[in-house]
DNA sequence: GACCAGGCACATC
DNA sequence: GATGTGCATGGT
């Protein structure tokens, strides 16, 4: 894409390839959790790790009958880490997790609504205030537990800003949230559906650089 | 055995 | 402010 495509015109792109993806992929139905509290453990938990290993994780605490603020705020450190070992990082994420849990304790008595029910800045910047909830984290909350009208960026967004040429270096977090958020209506069904569909992008497209197109993993197909 | 996967905080310069 | 590093499991 020129430096110089307009901002209309990078809209229009952007809505475009947002119709490609959904046509190839079809509807991702994210967040894969059950409740809004399942969704923040799963957030903090796929922190860095693969999703196949957070669902053993996710299980375990299911099996244990764990996935209810009140009986895993009560769990022990070290039962924690052993439940959510699967995972990855489980030291990190085990204190992680109970700093989230703290935060909701000392706040919101454990209720998610509490957060829910206040303007999504200032819900996102509580969170962010939480030592182990990053941007990323902040958002997945905000968009697939809270349903809040808040674009979720990762790895393969980055990626795929970048080699599409809506930027031509990496840049910071709000900027690329900034882009998708400016070009983009607001609206958390669209948001929501977008990032997931970039994650599957991620997985399962890659770049032929000779003939400067992706195509698809699955049949080699060329895409986009 | 190397590399990757839906980050984040902290140390160091 | 930019860059580097530790954290850990499970699949390919």
């Amino acid at each position: 894409m020129s430096p110089k495509a307009t901002d209309a015109r990078k809209g229009d792109i952007l809505r475009a390839i947002y119709d490609k993806l959904f046509s190839t992929f079809g509807p991702q139905h994210w967040w894969p959790a059950k409740t809004p509290f399942e969704v923040c453990v799963g957030a903090i938990l796929v922190q860095n790790t693969n999703w196949q290993n957070v669902t053993r994780a996710i299980e375990n605490l299911h099996r244990e009958g764990l996935l209810e603020f009140p009986f895993l705020q009560r769990i022990s450190r070290e039962r924690m880490k052993t439940l959510i070992r699967p995972a990855g990082y489980f030291n990190v994420k085990a204190t992680r997790l109970k700093n989230f849990l703290d935060f909701l304790a000392q706040n919101y008595e454990g209720d998610l609504k509490g957060l829910s029910g206040k303007p999504w800045p200032l819900a996102r910047a509580e969170l962010l205030s939480v030592n182990g909830i990053g941007h990323e984290t902040a958002d997945s909350i905000l968009l697939y537990a809270l349903n809040k009208p808040v674009f979720v960026v990762d790895a393969y967004t980055k990626r795929l800003l970048l080699r599409h040429g809506f930027i031509e270096e990496a840049q910071d977090y709000t900027s690329m949230q900034k882009f998708f958020m400016t070009h983009i209506h607001s609206d958390p069904v669209v948001y929501n559906e977008y990032h997931a569909l970039i994650v599957q992008w991620g997985k399962r497209v890659r770049y032929d650089a000779r003939e400067g197109k992706e195509y698809l993993l699955r049949d080699r197909k060329y895409f986009l």
